[in-house]
DNA sequence: CCGGAAATGTAACAAATGGTAACAACCACG
DNA sequence: CGTGGTTGTTACCATTTGTTACATTTCCGG
């Protein structure tokens, strides 16, 4: 019933009857938002919250069977966004689905960034792809990962070390030369486009760092009172 | 010879003639009934029930072949929920099967789609079936299963180790190259419908990702209501 | 300034890895 | 058994990654 009445406000709705299978549906899928229901067979919806809580923030409306405060105050305790007792209008429900995920989806849910930004590039790590200046280049798998790894901390140094580690997925050894392979590779490809200067600067001895150019997003130096 | 007389009286029927492939089927397809045949290759009738019953509620009404009480009582005892001696009356049957049909249709043991949803694909796991962009594709169950390991976290990277195990059943070695041509098929039947881009993209010494670009359902953009 | 040692850049080659065509094995089903 | 479909294997090729060798740069003590 509901599955149909939300699907026609254009929501992608996937419905479960049972609590153990939805807290598995609700953990494991990328959903916006849960709608549960307090009286389930399988779990107790309670359980299937507190058990949500657990793994995942995910916003969660709580539909209570019941007029009892009670059962809202308990539900709010453990982590619900919001609660409607039933039996209620599908427009009200409508209205507070759309309030939680005008909050939730301005603020902070977010999971790890996808997308790193700086000095012109673009990395989506979801999508896996490059852009520079708008325009979409084509690395390997390991120059993608030491872009990345530059431009997780733009600016700062990142050592030899660190970068063999966790581009290369191996211990460094003074010999292994083919870090040096790759970063120049890297410049190559980067300069094709006209990058005016190395982006990725080398510090002698340590390691490599992400020239940074325009103004910090971050203001680390910031000292406080 | 039951699948058509079945038939008749509206029911779909699916029928494999062996132990092994049925017990995948029964797992893995949505069947409200299994008919078990004691007499297999393949695979034990016994042993099938004993594997269903190891992951699936589904209801099972054996068919021993012979007079023998012990059949059934070990039947029973495994987990059948009725059984018939052959030779029967195939009105027997039909009535056995509704009488099990009516007992567990009214439990609620309801079966509801679970959906994957990315990137224009649509993964229905309890009906296997994939729609791309509005449009059903065929997939074998190798591709279906090898999709949705990759749909089940999409923009991330999932291992060949995890992807041989979850997907084909066995552990990973280095040089089975089967996963590979599954790779190709898959990525093959995905590109038909002309995804621009491969979606599916390897991360060279690891494993594959699905590729997200339509990340953000959120609107960032938009400052407030 | 100069020469040399150490570190880094990079061309050229070698090895590893993955893509896929072609074929083989297997199975359901008639 | 034959047919059709799925899955696995082999073999060959392209690309990516690693190695080596040599060039270049930087640093340092005369």
């Amino acid at each position: 019933m509901l599955t149909e009445y939300m699907g026609r406000y254009g929501f992608h709705v996937s419905s479960v009857h049972r609590g153990d299978t939805g807290l598995k549906a609700a953990i494991e899928k990328p959903f916006a938002l849960v709608l549960l229901d307090v009286m389930l067979p399988g779990l107790d919806g309670f359980e299937v919250l507190r058990r949500i809580r657990a793994t995942s923030a995910i916003s969660v409306l709580l539909l209570t069977a019941r007029g009892e405060d009670v059962d809202r105050i308990v539900g709010l305790e453990i982590g619900a966004d919001d609660y409607l007792s039933k039996p209620f209008n599908p427009r009200e429900l409508l209205a507070r689905v759309r309030a939680i995920l005008r909050r939730t989806i301005g603020a902070g849910v977010k999971q790890e960034p996808t997308l790193l930004r700086a000095e012109g590039l673009e990395l989506n790590l979801a999508a896996r792809s490059v852009l520079q200046d708008g325009k979409k280049i084509e690395l390997t798998d390991v120059e993608f990962a030491l872009l990345e790894a530059l431009m997780r901390s733009p600016g700062k140094v990142v050592s030899r070390e660190d970068i063999s580690e966790n581009v290369l997925g191996r211990k460094f050894h003074p010999f292994d030369r083919s870090l040096d392979m790759h970063v120049s590779r890297l410049r190559r490809k980067l300069s094709i486009k006209g990058a005016p200067e190395d982006m990725v600067k080398t510090i002698r001895g340590v390691g490599y760092q992400l020239a940074v150019n325009s103004n910090p997003p971050v203001a680390t130096d910031q000292a406080k009172d």
